[in-house]
DNA sequence: TTGTAGGCGTTATCAA
DNA sequence: TTGATAACGCCTACAA
């Protein structure tokens, strides 16, 4: 009675369930399912019968099973407008990572930036009984019936990089103004009186808070404000940018940690948090390179990220 | 009684089940899910009042509850070293696309290209029940323990980029040796004399199966090998390389085709086809810039992929 | 400490 | 065309 032969004609049969794992070591689901969980002290002997049962049967209890009788996927739905735009995976993997560690997974969805794909991915999620959602924009802003949803929602629900005024739930986004600010005072401050600004699309508010961070550091310190310096490129330029020469001063985004922070406040409210919804300001990182004219590394964060950059602040001479 | 007012009540209540819509509609839960799953004819007046229920509940089908009835998740499962590596994110892209159309999730998982990471990721998979599993590698090879759960394994699985020679399971690869050997050749035909090579560390298979074809076709082509012009450089260099001047011809690697056509495999699996396992070897593209001397664009293949590059055919003057 | 039985929200079988 | 009712595989009072 070789078990790899029984297990062989077992191959293609249905997995075991806790019932067959009951049955082989003679006791009830119960127990079986106190061993599986840890809880309630099983006697020694019958401990032991059911962990050899569980290894004969190669028993791997049903998630799914589980998620419905304990309200409970452990899952969280994450809506991201494109994973290969290249501002995205760091994100993902930062929400991945904080997920992972409190034993979350992550159901990804591209939207495109699509309205209706994203409310369609939505309602896919909560059909799916996710325990929570991670909405990323990048453009487009929210529709009506999209602010009713999340506003109705009775999942938690956190959105990433964008929010909205009268939002009154979690949010995670970066100080766009202040990232801009703080760099042109820094240029400012070396000396440099020609500064420029290469950013995303004006249209997105991103942007455009960059932009009039900018704007009103140029007007602070007392510089002219120049459109000839200023590049409305699209986001795909930015891994260039790292070798130019000069290499150009540049504002990171904590991209990382607006993925990790963003599914840590999820999973805090899915724990139960009911206080008070917040919106997390993260502040961007200098990264002062030689077109600044000298090489200092002013960190703000503890970010993850050093792999690609976002653009920002760019100094001429 | 303003339906507002009750649907506000019900807010932070659970989500209606069938049974709720069955009562509300005064009918039987087989009715409701005829009615939702369109099957079975509905007379019309019953039909008319169990729309207004679902209406007035928005019910939303279970599909927990679903799965654990159907053994079915419509999801599959993939694993990937890391996201954030610039060479996933359009594969998984790929893989998305693909499942979306087929009414099919994406659960991510990353391994980091570490074997217990990888392994307990495929647990969780499991455990979870997907349809399905998608498994990428980059650098490590498989473990024996994990040889033996891929070939035990009664849930489909496809491979992507990697394979190994006794495998009866089914993969997605790139033909890489073909590529760099018809890169050189290409160059060669040119009157390329000074051919280099950017490919990532050798230790990984595909970048020596890369290096072995831009040997060989050297050889053919009569042109001698100069090891100063291989460089080995870490993946991260591609997303440079476009910009150089002159800028360099590359093989472009299909990755959104990796994706999708794994994943296309992978539904038909899971539909149920039982024929042979098969390799697909998938061809990458030739995209000759300045460096070779004249501008032509050979296409090989239908990628969707055309942002980002895989560095590896250079040609020096 | 261990067992029994009902519930989680669907689908599916078999009658009516 | 509809309606009961038993799976699906797990958790969890409540009992023993």
């Amino acid at each position: 009675m070789s078990a790899s032969k029984k297990d062989g004609r077992l191959k293609s049969a249905k997995a075991a369930s806790i019932y067959d794992v009951a049955r082989e070591s003679g006791v009830s689901v119960f127990t079986v399912s106190a061993v599986v969980n840890k809880k309630s002290h099983v006697g020694k002997k019958l401990l032991e019968r059911v962990e050899s049962a569980i290894q004969k049967l190669n028993y791997r209890p049903n998630l799914i099973a589980r998620s419905l009788a304990k309200q409970r996927t452990h899952t969280i739905g994450m809506i991201v407008p494109d994973i290969a735009n290249p501002f995205f995976p760091m994100v993902v993997r930062g929400a991945e990572d904080a997920a992972q560690k409190h034993g979350y997974n992550l159901l990804l969805c591209n939207s495109d930036d699509n309205l209706d794909k994203e409310e369609s991915a939505v309602e896919l999620l909560l059909s799916k009984r996710v325990d929570g959602i991670l909405l990323t924009k990048a453009a487009e802003d929210f529709r009506p019936a999209m602010r009713q949803m999340i506003k109705e929602m009775n999942v938690p629900f956190v959105l990433v990089m964008r929010t909205y005024p009268k939002l009154t739930k979690d949010a995670v986004i970066t100080d766009d103004y202040q990232g801009a600010y703080e760099a042109v005072c820094h240029l400012a401050r070396a000396g440099r009186r020609r500064i420029g600004l290469i950013s995303g699309p004006l249209k997105i508010s991103n942007a455009k808070a960059r932009w009039q961070g900018f704007h009103d550091a140029l007007k602070a310190k007392d510089l002219p404000y120049d459109p000839e310096l200023v590049v409305e490129g699209d986001y795909r330029i930015e891994s260039w940018l790292g070798i130019f020469r000069p290499r150009l001063t540049t504002v990171e985004l904590p991209k990382h940690q607006l993925g990790s922070e963003a599914a840590e406040l999820l999973i805090q409210r899915i724990a139960g948090d009911r206080s008070k919804a917040v919106v997390r300001k993260l502040q961007p990182e200098l990264r002062v390179r030689e077109s600044c004219g000298f090489a200092l590394h002013v960190s703000r964060t503890q970010s993850h990220d050093s792999s690609v950059s976002e653009p920002l602040v760019r100094a001429g001479r």
